[in-house]
DNA sequence: TGCGGATATTCTGCATACAGAGCACAGAAT
DNA sequence: ATTCTGTGCTCTGTATGCAGAATATCCGCA
């Protein structure tokens, strides 16, 4: 695809490191969306010839993917049979969203500490410009916002493990949080909860944003229990 | 190697599940050794054909196991330049043992609660064994040992997710462990914090087994931080 | 008609082959 | 002497081929 690649590099100046991604990081993230979006449906044995011939790449690359997706637990590797898109029961949720609610909680108690004021100001600019696709009940954008702020939390708290464990579990919940639209009421608890996180991240008050966070994550699983 | 698979095939009763793993689990336990044993250093490249002679195996499920570890985070993949064993910083050692602590944290109040008598008990016993280890200062089972108490705590607490984090950045930080052969007087101290944490584990107390465990942690921290 | 077993087919797991990128070394020009 | 460039080699990234396991199909038999 890309493997022309531009060699004129007439600029010494800010050296732009020309993007260049393998093909294994293009399946990776191909493969990500298909189970987020729910192309790959949960349950559902994957093909590798079949996916092969929709992505135009051979087995190899695809399955060190299907590996990678594994690691992140997307997948489920069953021996002789292949890669199965993991399905998650109530349980595997509520789980899920326990360990998230402590990393997050974790994460807003370190970044109340180390952040830059303009990382700070960054989150909330983020949560304004959520606030307004509220007011107009912008519903993915809000939703993309949402899942932006939460990981930008992380992202602020300075702490590469600690963001690296937390992307993957929220990749795993992202497509349970996408099915489920939640009602009006639940969505402006939802938001007045973010009122109070940017309100205690304003401050720089590590243990109120925690405390904000775990509320807003127990009363999260609850919004989407229903749901499934 | 093994590819010659025994199916017998006599015992119908408890069905027991016959091991068979796929050389590409091979390959990733095996890998996974080298590293915490330090024959792959940190730092230094990894040479696919190399592994493959020494292993006996061909490139394709070696490349598959680099990028399951790569997952794990014990290896990074360069474009281009292949595998690269992962090199810890003081930072990023420090930011695992925060996470690695809460998650423990986590998992002894959620054990507390869920876990049945006979689990608790195990963990128990994993602990006098321990005492009796440490009481002739026989370093490599009270080792074991030690690491196997702490994954005890997570598993007991019957979150699977949480388990999976956890496993992830133990096996990252085995290795720094496992150089960091700490004097007698440190050892008093990490086995007096694993009296406290037996006792609070006997009376099912989750907050004090939580202080405990972080209180363990940070002192932990402290003792390895002067080996790097 | 229902069930068991042999056979055929499909798909995974692994090995190998090939092409391109990166890197080192050497030679030439300034 | 130093730097730049060209060439060759090594190693990764990707494609393809082959063998074995798992599953589906179909036929025979009760």
């Amino acid at each position: 695809m890309s493997s022309s690649t531009v060699t004129v590099e007439t600029t010494p100046a800010p050296a732009l490191p020309i993007a260049r991604q393998s093909l294994h990081d293009q399946v990776v993230t191909r493969l990500r969306d298909m189970v987020t979006d729910g192309r790959l449906a949960p349950g559902q044995r994957v093909n590798e010839v079949a996916l092969c011939a929709g992505l135009g790449v051979s087995r190899t690359p695809l399955r060190e993917a299907l590996k990678t997706l594994a690691g992140e637990g997307l997948l489920e590797l069953v021996p002789s049979r292949g890669a199965v898109v993991r399905s998650f029961t109530d349980k595997d949720v509520a789980d899920c969203m326990m360990v998230l609610k402590a990393l997050e909680q974790l994460a807003g108690r370190l970044l109340c500490q180390v952040a830059s004021d303009a990382a700070i100001a960054g989150l909330l600019a983020l949560h304004a410009e959520m606030q307004a696709r509220y007011a107009v009940r912008d519903r993915l954008p809000y939703f993309k916002l949402n899942q932006a702020i939460h990981s930008g939390i992380v992202a602020a708290a300075d702490n590469a493990p600690l963001l690296r464990a937390h992307e993957a579990l929220q990749a795993q919940m992202k497509r349970i949080r996408f099915i489920g639209h939640e009602g009006p009421e639940k969505w402006a608890a939802a938001m007045a909860e973010h009122e109070e996180m940017a309100a205690a991240l304003a401050k720089r008050d590590g243990e109120a944003l925690a405390e904000v966070i775990g509320r807003h994550h127990d009363r999260g699983l609850a919004r989407i229990r229903d749901v499934i």
